[in-house]
RNA sequence: GGGCGUUUAGCUCAGCUGGGAGAGCAUCUGCUUGACGUGCAGAAGGUCAUAGGUUCGAUCCCUAUAGCGCCCACCA
């Protein structure tokens, strides 16, 4: 056959076109009346904002690998893409890009603000799709959805009604958490705790009565003083029991505060006397609520202070706090400042430090929602965890969550469908939109994850249920993302799911790490550590990058990623790519291989398939477990180990014999074991796979007209001759290596055992050992380094085998008998240990004590 | 304050159901062996964090301790 593979791995020439060939060659498309089992994922949609990074080519690949895997192994594959809207993060971003041409998005207003947005977004669609591409991720892109296209939008009007109607969304006044810089409220898992220093101060506040009197009251946030209320101790308190219905004086504003007993207050932190903010803390407003005390804010929504702060109103919050902190210290009543560390609320998007503020939300009530998921996780339809721990965490959460508040002060999202009637002040929640002229709606949108958590109903075209995408691929086989989003997404889409359906919303879930430099740190932007894949891809290809990200992950953990992983990966598939090349080069023109199973193969192909068999199984059970990273270890070794190092080498020496009919067989199993070795590594890294495929003689159009090979039925028993093979090539190697004897000079070989044996073995150790003269003998010398039946001696000249090597042999098989006898003269081992371990043993040491026998019986 | 993860070779990490510790990189020694120098062959390198326990047997299971890391939580 003529060669057409090029001597040199070039990635470029190997990709071009393979993504466009699969995708409109329909591989990628699911098909709801296929008689094939579905097999349905979704990847998790990433944010419009901007360029996918590293961990989402993380999160792609492995979804991408399943995706293939089951393909082959026959099942209708329904992976579907999709984007986030992102609310806050993109309209931060779409305002930054305003922001530098000096615009604001009130100058715009609400219209032509969203369609800035829109274009922002289709633009970084149409990036992500190019990525998706490069990184060639077999999606149904027919299929595709975003969480603002109509199908979503109605979805969640539909729901967002139920819910409503059901009285599972309402609006209340409470405190939220306030990001000051986008200007809007976040939900409880928006806010990320981070413990940094502060100062505890101690104020005396003074009694109205006797203004020599004072009591100190210590805060963090002296800024919020200006929304006090009250001062409050635990009722049991006696220090503070004379005080009922007496007054303190504000030291902030010079306003009297009243008394107050609560059990909430905590008798041995601080002072035991706690001022009271109703509008800024939570704890604070539900005292508040319990004694029915006012509640004034006393910051503006920008985090600057109000009117209520007096001479301070228009300064910042923390400015406000030092300038505050420093007049209070000049009229005396600053009795210390504490230096502390403690935990502070900070925004997940603007990284400021969140405000807490009474304001009206709308919230979903989270109980009977949770509580139908955990009624499900009871039963057969369970959600499995991979790993398991991950289920604890879920149920945990789920648990003891809070409300959802989901409304945000934004523009760019699900407009809440809620109405008020102009004139008569009446409130309706509406799937149609109501008339402006009349009703006037909600100016708030939806968190974007209530829209993202009806990906898994969206997708498969709910609310129809007779839908052919809802029956065959709801709910969905795998969900596939990082424990960074469990809460965030996993949970909704869980109670969205069971509230919706009575299901949920899928089988499985493989929770993967975080992506980590080579120093285990996390990629920033500001560490600039960050890898990018495309740079990646351009510098070494998808199928390396893609490797490389499935082989360095364990499920559940974060990984170390670098260039080394990569380059690691590079040299793997360079050398799949000439070992093909190799084997093609050997195939006549027009070449047919012969089905092995009709073949005579000798103890050299019965090693190899005892090998691939092995592979096969152990590849097959991890990637049914999402353990891609074990699965292509064991590709990994039986490829460049028993295929390239052991097979190849061995298949050179009948190649360039005169036997033709070993010839034929040795062709046929190469190819064979070649294809079988490529579908396997397909999932993993497709392009270069696929271009090899291509030069295979009887390809189909594509690999994915194969089937996963299946270990071999004939049972093959593993070959003792094919491993001594091994073994004693490998020992004359040594003898060379360790006397100085270069590898390619030829030395003398005897090796004593059954002749006929001998003969089989005789032409690969004279070309693999470089062996000059070959001598069967029944030599009863010494140094001989016996191998199961036979024995071994190189000799070089002057050079023989030096005493000390079968001497440290000696000892080690000393080392293991003593082992073993140890074991089988222990009476409780031979009466608890199972029969078979006992029978392993026996063998082991039969094995040993006969080669053993073989040094010292003269 | 609760919960979880992790600790294995110089580095980054695998290690299945408990039954002789593995890979890649790095290091050292050789090699123009006709697929591959992006290579080949060989070598060295480990008290599996520590202390107990369970077991015939523990890197693996249990308990405690320590280091590193993460998540959750309203203590001003």
């Amino acid at each position: 056959m003529e060669l057409k593979m090029e001597k040199n791995y070039d990635h470029f020439k190997v990709e071009e076109g393979k993504f466009d060939f699969w995708n409109e060659s329909g591989y990628f498309k699911a098909n709801p009346s296929s008689s094939n089992k579905g097999f349905s994922m979704i990847i998790p949609p990433p944010n419009v904002t901007g360029v996918l990074h590293i961990g989402h080519a993380l999160d792609a690949t492995l979804h991408d690998i399943i995706g293939r895997y089951k393909k082959l192994s026959g099942y209708d594959v329904c992976f579907v893409p999709g984007t986030d809207h992102a609310g806050i993060a993109t309209q931060a971003r779409v305002e930054k890009n305003l922001r530098e041409k000096g615009i604001s998005r009130y100058d715009l207003g609400r219209e032509k603000f969203l369609e800035e947005t829109y274009k922002w977004t289709y633009q970084s669609q149409k990036t992500i799709h190019e990525q998706w591409k490069a990184l060639a991720i077999g999606m149904d892109y027919s299929r595709e959805f975003f969480t603002m296209n109509e199908q979503t939008n109605k979805a969640v009007l539909k729901v967002f009604k139920q819910l409503y109607d059901e009285g599972l969304i309402y609006k209340g006044r409470r405190i939220i958490n306030w990001d000051v810089t986008l200007q809007t409220a976040l939900s409880d898992i928006e806010v990320e705790h981070e413990d940094i220093p502060g100062i505890f101060y101690y104020f005396k506040y003074r009694l109205v009565d006797d203004k020599d009197k004072y009591f100190v009251v210590a805060t963090t946030r002296p800024e919020t003083m200006f929304g006090d209320v009250c001062l409050v101790y635990n009722p049991k308190d006696e220090r503070f029991a004379s005080l009922e219905g007496k007054y303190a004086i504000n030291p902030a504003n010079g306003e009297k505060l009243p008394f107050i007993a609560d059990y909430y207050v905590d008798k041995d932190f601080g002072t035991g006397l706690m001022k009271c903010t109703p509008a800024h803390d939570p704890n604070d407003f539900a005292i508040a609520k319990r004694h029915n005390l006012e509640m004034p804010i006393c910051m503006n929504l920008d985090g600057t202070m109000n009117e209520l702060a007096g001479e301070y109103k228009g300064l910042d919050r923390f400015i406000c706090r030092d300038k505050l902190v420093e007049r209070i210290k000049e009229n005396g009543d600053l009795v210390k400042e504490e230096k502390i560390v403690h935990s502070v609320g900070h925004s997940s998007r603007s990284h400021t430090i969140v405000e807490p503020t009474l304001s009206d939300q709308w919230y979903v009530k989270m109980e009977p929602l949770a509580k139908k998921v955990l009624e499900l996780e009871k039963g057969e339809q369970r959600i499995k965890y991979f790993p398991s721990r991950f289920e604890k965490v879920f149920l945990n959460w789920l648990k003891d969550t809070q409300d959802w508040c989901i409304s945000r002060q934004l523009w760019w999202g699900h407009r809440i469908p809620v109405y008020t009637n102009k004139k008569t002040g009446e409130v309706v929640c509406s799937i149609e939109q109501l008339p402006e002229s009349e009703w006037e709606q909600d100016n708030d949108v939806l968190d974007t994850w209530f829209s993202s958590g009806l990906s898994p109903l969206v997708l498969t075209n709910w609310p129809n249920l007779e839908d052919p995408y809802f029956k065959k691929y709801f709910p969905l086989d795998v969900m596939i993302t990082g424990y960074d989003i469990i809460f965030f997404w996993v949970a909704r889409m869980a109670f969205d799911s069971a509230h919706f359906t009575g299901k949920l919303p899928f089988k499985n879930v493989f929770i993967h790490g975080l992506v980590r430099d080579e120093l285990g740190r996390k990629m920033s932007k500001s560490l600039g550590n960050g890898v990018d894949p495309l740079k990646v891809i351009d510098e070494f290809g998808v199928d390396s990058l893609r490797y490389a990200l499935a082989t360095s992950t364990t499920p559940g953990l974060d990984m170390s990623f670098g260039t080394s992983n990569i380059k690691e990966a590079h040299v793997f598939l360079n050398k799949v790519w000439n070992a093909s090349r190799f084997v093609l080069m050997y195939f006549p023109e027009n070449y047919q291989p012969k089905d092995v199973s009709e073949l005579k193969l000798s103890f050299i192909e019965e090693y190899l398939y005892s090998h691939l068999n092995e592979t096969i199984k152990n590849v097959t059970k991890n990637m049914e477990k999402y353990e891609v990273g074990q699965a292509g270890q064991y590709l990994y070794s039986f490829i460049y180990d028993i295929y390239c190092s052991n097979y190849i080498e061995q298949a050179k020496i009948d190649l360039n014999g005169n036997d033709e009919n070993r010839k034929e067989v040795v062709l046929s199993v190469l190819y064979d074991v070649l294809k079988k070795v490529l579908i396997m590594l397909f999932p993993f890294s497709p392009c270069i796979s696929e271009e090899i495929y291509s030069f295979l003689p009887m390809h189909k159009k594509s690999l994915y007209e194969e089937s996963y090979p299946l270990p071999v039925k004939k049972s093959l028993k593993k070959s003792e001759l094919g491993e001594e093979l091994v073994n004693i090539v490998k020992y004359i190697r040594q003898f060379k290596a360790e006397n100085k004897i270069s590898p390619s000079s030829k030395i003398n070989l005897f090796v004593k055992g059954e002749e006929k044996e001998i003969n089989l073995l005789k032409p690969y150790l004279i070309k693999l050992g470089n062996i000059d003269k070959f001598n069967i003998t029944s030599s009863e010398d010494e140094s001989f380094r016996f191998f199961s039946e036979f024995g071994v001696k190189c000799e070089k000249e002057e050079v023989a085998v030096s005493p000390e090597v079968i001497k440290k042999r000696i000892e080690e098989l000393e080392g293991e008998l003593n082992r073993s006898k140890k074991m089988l003269s222990n009476p409780n081992f031979l009466a608890k240990a199972p029969k078979e371990k006992i029978e392993q043993e026996k063998q082991k040491f039969a094995k040993y004590q006969a080669e053993y026998d073989k040094y010292t019986k003269k």
